[in-house]
DNA sequence: TCTATGACCACAG
DNA sequence: CCTGTGGCCATAG
């Protein structure tokens, strides 16, 4: 069985479940792993999201289609990435949906996930981080 | 093939 | 509350 298929069955299951987080919710990437069934692979979560599709691709699952702003890391900290201003989009996108993000003196952006955290039938283990 | 890298995470000190 | 460590594994060069 090669391997560009359980690459391609992995990619398809994080699109769909991450598709599964509601509107004005956000969860972690590790979440999304355990929700699969795939606890020790919250990275690959991670890389699924960065070869994301664009729209103007024509594939079914692509940035618009599939909520990847509602993905941050297990902090509650959107966490940034080699394109510059990509963690600012990501911000933007959730205020849109009504999700409150503050900037600490650090500039590192939070949500506070005892507020908008989804996390069904499990707590995120670290469950109440909030700002400062 | 082999190495380096990374939108992560839990656990030790 | 820090920083470090080990684990994970697809991608890129």
């Amino acid at each position: 069985m090669p391997r560009s298929e359980e690459a391609e069955w992995w990619a398809n299951a994080v699109y769909e479940a991450i598709q599964e987080v509601p509107p004005g919710k956000v969860t972690s990437y590790g979440h999304i792993a355990r929700l699969l069934g795939e606890p020790q692979r919250p990275r690959q979560v991670g890389v699924c999201l960065k070869v994301l599709a664009s729209p103007e691709s024509g594939s079914h699952f692509n940035s618009n289609t599939v909520p990847w702003q509602r993905i941050i890391n297990s902090k509650g900290m959107i966490s940034h990435r080699s394109g510059p201003g990509s963690a600012e989009r990501q911000a933007e996108a959730l205020a849109q949906e009504g999700v409150e993000v503050t900037t600490d003196s650090m500039g590192e952006m939070y949500v506070d996930f005892s507020r908008y955290g989804w996390f069904p039938s499990q707590l995120p283990s670290e469950g109440t981080d909030e700002q400062p």
